[in-house]
RNA sequence: GGUGAGAUGGCUGAGUGGUCGAAAGCACCGGUCUUGAAAACCGGCGAGGGUUUAUAGCCCUCCUAGAGUUCAAAUCUCUAUCUCACCGCCA
């Protein structure tokens, strides 16, 4: 949510800087709204301050003794008007508040022009694709012959398409992933490690902006009057931990590091990746989440994304990290850098983190805030938030990877201490 | 699942229909005192919104949330959520 203050002030510049993401305001509209807003909210109020006073009154002239009917009469008719001015009042307001929970967030100066991925600008790349020696394979195929240790056709008699089920070492590589991240992001990168529901409820989803606008991408649940969601990535449960709430300022930059399962229901993606690990209805994640001062917020972004990195270069496996241009950055976010890894099956580069920094536009939906210890004002947090990673596709990585020619993988250095020792899994 | 008790400002906690945005204490901020600090004393101190050049005034709203009764609700009624206690069940 944007500070509703910037479409009073000056429509026309903020119009023009959405445009830069190519979202189109409807300034008339807006601005015929806002002078309905200001004419009937000041006329509401002044109803509501005529009704308090002669409310008074109409106790002290009781504790008088006097008569008070006429003046009974007299507020009954304010009552009416009030009410009428009130349904109008709550109408334009609702109006106002369709269009601008709609409208995305300002994006920074320094984010790449751009239509669609096509325009994200790499900024760096490390390690060297592996030369093979032999045919590559990918993911799905060795997996699956290493014993079923990936095995989909399970995962969809079970569930459904887009479900898979892990065995054996595969399943323990899985799980070895997302220990080692969470360790080393809270060992080494000074996050503090949380355990959070992974159902939550509304007012969560729209703190982080998941809704109004995209609830047809979760999953749903009602239990007699409850209703939850499962959440679409730890970022909701982590970002909403400090909603209302006024921070103290000495704990902040407030970091925080969670592995969780992630339920998305990839509605409006049929047909797309269909086969394999890469986007499945269900996977593991470790999510970063850090919470900043309004000035920190890019360093900690760049920070934060540093810190995913590391996991890659751990890893050893090549990536590259692309700025998403203004046509592909994601509706809630300032700037976003994707971290993508080399997948020697598709012979390319596929997305593997996304990290974000959302400025003041989650804050101001969660009421999110600190005292600011110079200003002594009560303001507005930053939120900033990336994947350390997605471990499904990791894993996928490291599959393919580290793919030997006689089908069986070999297991990272850094995870061996995870896996028993165990450095081949056939 | 059953029964009962609760939910008030950053925290603790008064307040049962009108003068209550709300006592008091703590915390915090400013001052006096002090070489400095502490203590003591004096003063200030909730949030959101509107209007406005204004973080000046003025006004509106907010005592978990939502509905209702009333001229008037923190206070009365209903519903929901959450918390606590005891019982039952359970990983």
């Amino acid at each position: 949510m944007l500070d509703p203050k910037l479409f009073r002030i000056d429509i026309e510049k903020t119009a023009e800087l959405l445009a830069k993401r190519g979202f189109k305001l409807n300034t008339e509209q807006l601005t015929v709204l806002e002078e309905q807003r200001k004419a009937i909210q000041i006329k509401t109020q002044e109803l509501q301050s005529q009704r308090n006073t002669r409310s008074k009154s109409i106790g002290q002239a009781k504790a008088r003794g006097e008569d008070i009917q006429p003046l009974l009469a007299e507020v009954s008719q304010l009552g009416d008007d009030l009410e009428a001015a009130k349904v109008e009042q709550t109408q334009v307001l609702q109006s106002i508040d369709d269009i601008l929970s709609a409208v995305p967030n300002l994006i920074h100066d320094s984010v790449p022009q751009g239509e669609s991925e096509d325009d994200n600008v790499e900024i760096k790349r490390w390690g060297t694709p592996r030369e093979f020696d032999f045919e590559v394979k990918d993911h799905v195929d060795i997996g699956t012959a290493l014993d079923k240790g990936l095995d989909f056709e399970a995962g969809a008699k079970l569930a459904g398409t887009r479900f898979s089920v892990m065995r054996g070492p595969i399943a323990k590589m899985h799980r070895a992933l997302a220990q080692f991240m969470l360790d080393i992001h809270s060992e080494e990168h000074g996050y503090q490690e949380m355990y959070v529901p992974y159902l939550v409820n509304h007012n969560s989803l729209f703190g982080t902006g998941q809704l109004p606008k995209f609830g047809e991408d979760l999953f749903h649940t009602e239990l007699a009057n409850k209703k939850f969601s499962l959440i679409p990535t730890a970022e909701v449960p982590l970002t909403n931990l400090v909603r209302d709430e006024i921070v103290d300022e000495a704990d902040l930059p407030i970091k925080m590091v969670a592995h969780t399962p992630c339920f998305r229901s990839e509605a409006g993606s049929y047909g797309r990746d269909i086969r394999g690990l890469i986007r499945q209805h269900q996977f593991d994640k470790v999510e970063m989440v850090q919470i900043v001062k309004p000035e920190d917020s890019l360093t900690a972004l760049e920070q934060l994304t540093g810190h995913a990195e590391t996991i890659l270069e751990k890893l050893e496996l090549p990536y590259r990290t692309v700025v998403l241009c203004t046509g592909d950055i994601g509706f809630s976010s300032t700037k976003t850098f994707d971290l993508e890894v080399w997948l020697p099956a598709q012979n390319t580069y596929r997305e593997i983190s996304s990290c974000s920094s959302f400025g003041d536009f989650q804050a101001r939906r969660m009421q999110a805030r600190f005292r600011n210890s110079e200003t002594k004002n009560i303001e507005l947090l930053h939120t900033v938030n990336g994947s350390g990673l997605a471990v499904g596709r990791t894993l996928v990585a490291v599959i393919e990877n580290y793919q030997q020619a006689d089908g069986s993988i070999n297991v990272p250095t850094v995870l061996q201490p995870y896996m028993k020792g165990l450095t081949n899994i056939k």
